[in-house]
DNA sequence: GGTACTCACCTTAGCTGC
DNA sequence: GACCGCAGCTAAGGTGAG
């Protein structure tokens, strides 16, 4: 569906305008040879996706998230950030903030698959479609100006059809740059006043030359990539608008946050920032860790958790058709110390098996007795993986003769490829590791996955079958329409 | 008293080889 | 052989984002 018609507004010019006449008023996105950046952000998203199966919850508080002790908040709605909810809370201050909200679990699942919706409407408008998270993208329009009209025009058509097909609200925000069409579409946003929650401006475009105008009054904390400990010690020098750190000697920046926050914030500061739109970004690492619902205190407890995780690992790495040279794992203590141990293999490994042949001996090495809270396992340096063989393969080039004994790693390769089939066929809770089991309700056993623990773990006790699967009484879960 | 998960990037330090 | 400077790699910790 079309929008309808858009007021008029001065930026609504498509066509380029030369120099010479800039004079006459501000100049548009993509004049002059600037580039059009929107940043698109979604309204209380995973709320939002809730609210459309729950219409009943509409005006009322809602928060998603972990619903457990040490579970946070992923997101809360407008109502509910009245009373100072917002996310990554604890879900218990939550709780004691705003007692009447309505809690809802996280389907992050559904989100993924609303998510993919709203870029397909992104997609319909430029290619150059940078991904930022479930909720949010950067846009790159300066191609498609002279199709589908201003960058106002554009930002328009993008929510309307976000707003009519999917029945979801969402900010844009536009600029010569990726960092201040962000920072812009932050202004764009609905806002909590004391009278309630007011819409906000929908889109907010900042054009080319009136950056600094726009960055200058801003508090430096709305920038990009200060967050509290750099803001603190931005504070110590006494920096605090974005103005103050335009003002600010870099070699003092330097000196304070070290050469490249120190260069890349005074960069900011005055609106330069040149980093392209990229649709494709090579992953870099891959990982899974998952905070326990009870502490473990021993070796074992944490290699059980650590096969699961490198399973999942392995299966995502696989998928990506490279392999890996190093393990990391991450070990969270009760007192919230943390700490990392990591290995580098001589080559790029693939399986659950070498991963954790990299794993164990860490945690071997590593004093448990204060408890540990979370555990996770990641891998990065990714690379061409050595040469793997099927079963078939091996026995086909002669390396392996029906009956005779092939090498584990072999065996685990082979052992692999069959389990990413049957998952590939039968889902991802299909097969895996003895230890992922969860115990017996009497339906059976089941397989617990990480990966569907995105915001702690809920209240219920660890490795029961249950988990997550039945819709609670306060939880009545209709389907997604 | 309470702090999830995933990913990217930076800094510092130590080691090794040239 | 000892030392220096440099580059490259690894390990560990920290910060920030969404």
């Amino acid at each position: 569906m079309t929008p309808g018609p858009v007021a008029p507004h001065p930026d609504d010019r498509p066509t380029a305008r030369s120099r010479a006449d800039a004079s006459a008023g501000p100049r548009s996105l993509g004049d002059d040879g600037t580039r059009a950046v929107l940043h698109v952000d979604m309204d209380a998203f995973y709320v939002s996706v809730e609210l459309r199966r729950r219409p009943e919850l509409v005006g009322r508080p809602v928060v998603v998230g972990g619903t457990g002790p040490r579970g946070v908040v992923a997101a809360a709605n407008y109502e509910a950030r009245r009373y100072g909810v917002f996310s990554a809370m604890p879900s218990s201050t939550a709780r004691r903030r705003c007692p009447n909200a309505v809690f809802l679990p996280g389907d992050h699942d559904l989100y993924a698959r609303v998510s993919a919706q709203v870029h397909e409407v992104f997609q319909a408008v430029t290619p150059l479609v940078e991904p930022l998270a479930l909720d949010e993208a950067f846009l790159d329009v300066t191609g498609s100006l002279r199709l589908l009209g201003s960058a106002r025009q554009i930002a328009e058509l993008v929510r309307g059809r976000i707003r009519d097909e999917l029945h979801l609200d969402c900010s844009v925000g536009g600029g010569t740059s990726k960092f201040i069409a962000k920072l812009a579409s932050k202004q764009a946003k609905p806002r909590i006043t004391d009278r309630g929650v007011e819409p906000g401006d929908g889109v907010v475009l900042v054009p080319p030359g009136e950056e600094l105008g726009f960055l200058h009054r801003l508090p430096v904390r709305a920038l990009w990539g200060v967050g509290p400990s750099t803001f603190e010690r931005l504070q110590r020098v006494g920096i605090r608008t974005v103005g103050d750190l335009a003002a600010t000697d870099v070699a003092v920046l330097v000196r304070t946050l070290g050469q490249a926050q120190g260069r890349h914030l005074h960069d900011l500061a005055w609106a330069r920032d040149d980093r392209p739109v990229e649709p494709e970004r090579a992953l870099k690492s891959i990982g899974h860790e998952e905070t326990f619902a009870h502490d473990r205190h021993t070796h074992d407890e944490l290699v059980r958790e650590a096969v699961r995780l490198a399973d999942a690992v392995s299966t995502r790495l696989r998928a990506t058709g490279q392999g890996a040279r190093t393990v990391t794992i991450k070990v969270r203590f009760t007192d919230f110390q943390t700490l990392t141990r990591s290995h580098t293999l001589p080559s790029p490994v693939t399986t659950a098996a070498a991963i954790l042949e990299a794993v164990v001996p860490m945690v071997q090495a590593i004093e448990l007795t204060r408890g540990v809270r979370l555990f996770g396992v990641s891998v990065s340096g990714f690379g061409e993986p050595a040469e793997q063989l099927s079963l078939d393969d091996l026995l086909a080039r002669g390396d392996a003769v029906p009956g005779a004994p092939v090498s584990a790693a072999q065996e685990w390769e082979a052992a692999s490829e069959t389990i990413d089939a049957i998952r590939g066929r039968f889902g991802a809770a299909s097969i895996g590791p003895a230890s992922s089991l969860a115990g017996s309700d009497g339906r059976g056993l089941r397989l617990v996955r990480p990966g569907a623990q995105q915001w702690g773990p809920d209240h219920r006790p660890d490795h029961r079958p249950d988990a997550g699967t039945e819709p609670t009484p306060t939880d009545p879960r209709p389907p997604d329409p």
